[in-house]
DNA sequence: GTATTATATAGCCAATTGGGTATATACCCT
DNA sequence: AGGGTATATACCCAATTGGCTATATAATAC
């Protein structure tokens, strides 16, 4: 799977993304991030594996804890995917105008969704 | 499903960005959609309906045609919850902790991760 | 070593996904 | 009406997903 693929089929998941956004606070560990959920921990340690195999995560180890932290590269990633789309949701169909032609200009190297 | 839920789910797939990619140019038919991928048509309706009920594409109708053209709103919702990161990957943690600061002044209000 | 705590793995299951083919529907043209 | 073109729908299928329970492993505490 691509990154962008891993990426966004991760945060398509609301777990997931509430695991994400508890961890902006800082580490935690599996018990910690199972707290809010009505999930048995098994679903969270899944949940875990999707994220740090999408590179989302990383895992540390303290004691019997495997501390995770969040690794936010990737989510650059998909924040530059998006940004391509900023000018039209905004509306900004002068720059949108220049943005093809760029995308013209480019059209002897190779282009397609990279 | 959530609206994010369906927006990040939608982006997970690599013909679907190359289709929303392409759209960028411009109102398209299925059958221009089509044409860049080894897939069957009905494979493609299938991504398109996926797109449509996600809301990231809308559709016409001309002659026997059903062009799509993008909507990119809930592209924007999308980036708007990605820059809840992006302090951390920029590696500014001055700002991050103004922003735990905020999150920890507003943890009357209800919070979770919306 | 034995118990306790934290996490991971294995296996089950129903639902969803992403592809395919065959066929139906919608619209245009003569 | 009949033929062509564009698109959608109905199924089929294998793979994946997201939940579960039961169990295994890892590290600490006694």
């Amino acid at each position: 799977m691509n990154q962008l693929d891993a990426t966004f089929a991760a945060l398509a998941d609301p777990t997931r993304r509430a695991i994400l956004a508890r961890l902006i606070e800082g580490e935690a560990s599996v018990m910690e991030l199972a707290e809010p959920f009505a999930m048995s921990q098994p679903s969270i340690s899944k949940h875990l594996k999707v994220l740090e195999s999408a590179g989302l995560i990383s895992r540390g180890r303290d004691a019997q804890r495997r501390p995770c932290r969040l690794e936010a590269k990737p989510l650059a990633e998909a924040n530059d995917w998006l940004e391509r789309y900023r000018k039209i949701w905004e509306g900004n169909f002068q720059r949108l105008d220049a943005l093809l032609g760029a995308m013209q200009a480019n059209k002897t190297a190779g282009d397609a969704e990279q």
